[in-house]
DNA sequence: ATAGGGTTAG
């Protein structure tokens, strides 16, 4: 049967094939589509023009099109096709494979194409750490760093900077300073986005002050910088350290997104800066042309309701353009419980019940809710559907790590065995 | 004739 990959060229492109060396435009031009019906267009007139199977860049960089689009069906298609893939290919396949939408069993099939392969450069190993990463495996990610380094196969950027976000996820502070001794000793380039990896591990294991450390002896800060280290400040509840870089920023030239934004509204939100967060929330959209996204405004709705001013929370949400999510609500609820507002509380758990009907601890905080307004009946009523419907509930708990082990702690858990020395 | 990788509300 006579494939597109065997088809010799139409009498039209022969011509063109055959007397220039250089690389056809249109496959060029494969590069720079923004959208994924150009590379389909494209797609269908190498078929037809039997340029797909004539030249050799051809399949490989459609292959690339449909990965960097995360248009795996397509670029599974095409790798099929690929006579004799190379390691380029592979390490694409691997990328494509770990990218975009989940499917079940994409990251392992990925794990197999790279166990199965029998040349593996930097970028296999790189792009297999960086798909667990991006799919919240981190401890995975890490394993595979250690076989990496018995294999003598040296690390390149990308893949130092997905494992220190996994450290970060992680907060394994040992692992990621370890990383950056390894930076340091093998001396490999202090990029913006490696100092920004390393910035953001630190501040997520609980050592901002070495992060900000680096930070501030940075040579060349982007948005995505200064968006680590606002956060950072914004978890650690430094409200106005985080006003004062947010200057600092525009004092620089750089033009703040909506997750530098994100950032100063929920460091107002944990440090009770209202005032501070109204100026900002506006200022956002008319200083700076971001329209408010469902994150700010769920900031928002947090800042206002710890505050108490729950009236103003449930005038926002009424306002928001698009349909409000169970983020919004349990933040909404979890403020009625504490500030004792029995209606807007019930009418959070009702847009609840409906959105996470199964999530056993949206229930728990609305029967703490009515009891501790006195509401005995309906507390009880709650528990006993937490009971029938069998729903999970989880409990707040902090991983600590202290000399290179790693403890988990629970609310109300005093048990572990040096738990005080901790 | 070659990429990938860092920030985001409870």
């Amino acid at each position: 049967m006579a494939s597109f990959l065997t088809r010799s060229p139409l009498p039209m492109d022969r011509n063109l094939l055959t007397t220039s060396t250089r690389t056809p435009t249109t496959i060029i031009s494969l590069r720079t589509c923004h959208d994924i019906q150009e590379v389909k267009q494209l797609h269908a007139r190498f078929v037809v023009s039997g340029l797909l199977g004539y030249h050799p860049l051809c399949a490989r960089r459609l292959l690339e099109a449909y990965v960097t689009k995360s248009q795996i069906y397509y670029a599974v298609s095409i790798f099929e096709r690929i006579p004799s893939p190379d390691v380029f290919v592979y390490n694409t396949m691997i990328r494509g494979l770990t990218m975009g939408y989940l499917t079940e069993g994409r990251v392992d099939k990925a794990r197999k194409m790279f166990d199965d392969m029998a040349a593996k450069d930097a970028a296999s190993w790189s792009a297999l750490i960086t798909g667990y990463t991006k799919n919240g495996m981190h401890t995975e990610a890490l394993a595979l760093f250690q076989d990496m380094m018995v294999s003598h196969i040296l690390p390149n950027e990308a893949a130092l900077v997905s494992l220190l976000s996994a450290c970060g996820q992680l907060g394994t502070l040992h692992q990621g300073r370890w990383i950056h001794a390894y930076i340091d000793k093998t001396r490999v380039l202090m990029s913006t986005k490696l100092t920004t990896a390393l910035i953001d591990m630190y501040a997520k294991s609980g050592s901002i002050e070495c992060g900000y450390g680096l930070f501030q002896k940075m040579a060349w800060r982007d948005v995505v910088s200064w968006g680590v280290m606002i956060s950072a400040f914004a978890i650690y509840g430094h409200a106005s350290k985080c006003f004062q870089l947010f200057d600092e920023m525009l004092a620089d030239g750089i033009r703040p997104n909506k997750v530098i934004f994100v950032a100063i509204l929920s460091a107002c939100s944990h440090a009770g800066r209202v005032e501070e967060g109204r100026q900002y929330f506006s200022q956002m959209e008319h200083d700076f042309g971001i329209k408010p996204s469902i994150e700010h405004y769920g900031c928002m709705v947090d800042l206002l309701g710890r505050a108490g001013l729950l009236a103003d929370a449930e005038e926002l949400i009424l306002s928001m353009p698009e349909q409000p999510n169970s983020i919004i609500w349990g933040s909404l609820l979890s403020a009625c419980r504490t500030h004792n507002d029995l209606k807007r509380g019930t009418w959070a758990f009702e847009n609840l019940m409906e959105l996470e009907p199964t999530s056993g601890d949206r229930y728990k905080l609305a029967g703490l809710m009515f009891a501790n307004a006195g509401e005995k009946e309906e507390a009880t009523k709650i528990r006993k559907m937490i009971h029938e419907k069998e729903m999970e509930t989880t409990c707040g708990s902090s991983f600590i790590e202290v000399e290179g082990a790693v403890h988990e702690f629970t609310v109300g858990y005093t048990a572990h065995n040096k738990a005080r020395d901790i």
